[in-house]
DNA sequence: GTGCTTGCAAACAGTTTGCAGATAG
DNA sequence: CTATCTGCAAACTGTTTGCAAGCAC
């Protein structure tokens, strides 16, 4: 699950599987996005692909991505800035840790949530299709750091 | 606590207290912070007073917003998607039931949160601050309209 | 009267779209 | 060979900023 080679594979085929096309700029952004732990922006994975293919263009991160979202294999993290963030390791909702000093954004494993989103669903009488819980806070390497 | 009246009382006090003037465009503002249960945009607050204000700009809504959440009297619900919505009612975090096919935002009660934002804290170090947490689905109204 | 606030317009950032040329299958 | 994809530029949307005139205190 975390082999970032065996999850680009999982990509390549489905994507292949659904009739779309495998451009080597297309292939790169999956490549980054199935090996990424640090749920990168846009722009962060422009900024990698331009290593290889000078020309890419930002459009074509955005069109992929929102392929990838349509396809249901990318995790789409949207803050009210404007700074989206990607995890196409796990693109199904969890828990994120993100640090307001350094602005690390972490992955949380919370068995209890699964329990909650189902109380909730009773409780409420809501058809709960998705969620997203966020902790913000002080990371503990900034916590350290920060006695400045 | 969910009376508008006092809620407004209540902001106007405390801005006046830090030294910030209370125009009437700015009242108006609060005032519909204070008394919206769904969670308005900027946008939907502008429309609401222009009908008093009618020079009123969107700009003064955006200051007012700000102002207020320098202050930590208002929480802001920031999506990915340009659509970030307002509580002026209860400006700490808390749980939020989202409406996939209607729209509806709607605070939720979630005692067991504050627990598990300890738990967490504990396991991973971080020294958390806030929180966010959504569930979106459809609401029961609009499990039986969907009928189409 | 002083200086914070308003409101207009212009600037901004992230994202989306249109389209001609390139290319995967 | 053909439909999809790329990449450029222009359009768009929500938000922020600069500044002259207005107004709260």
């Amino acid at each position: 699950m975390s082999d970032p080679e065996a999850r680009l594979n999982e990509l390549v085929t489905r994507l292949r599987g659904r009739g779309h096309r495998l451009t080597p700029q297309r292939v790169a952004v999956l490549r980054i996005l199935a090996a990424s732990e640090g749920h990168p922006s846009v722009e962060q994975i422009n900024d990698q692909i331009v290593v290889q293919f000078p020309t890419t263009s930002l459009a074509t991160i955005y069109k992929t991505v929102t392929l990838l979202k349509e396809e249901g294999e990318v995790l789409e993290l949207g803050f009210g800035n404007g700074s989206n963030r990607y995890d196409g390791k796990r693109p199904y909702p969890h828990p994120h840790l993100i640090c307001t000093h350094c602005g690390e954004i972490r992955d949380l494993e919370a068995p209890a949530l699964s329990e909650l989103v189902q109380q909730v669903s009773q409780d409420v009488g809501y058809q709960i299709t998705s969620h997203r819980l966020d902790f913000h806070g002080l990371c503990p390497k900034c916590q350290t750091d920060d006695r400045s």
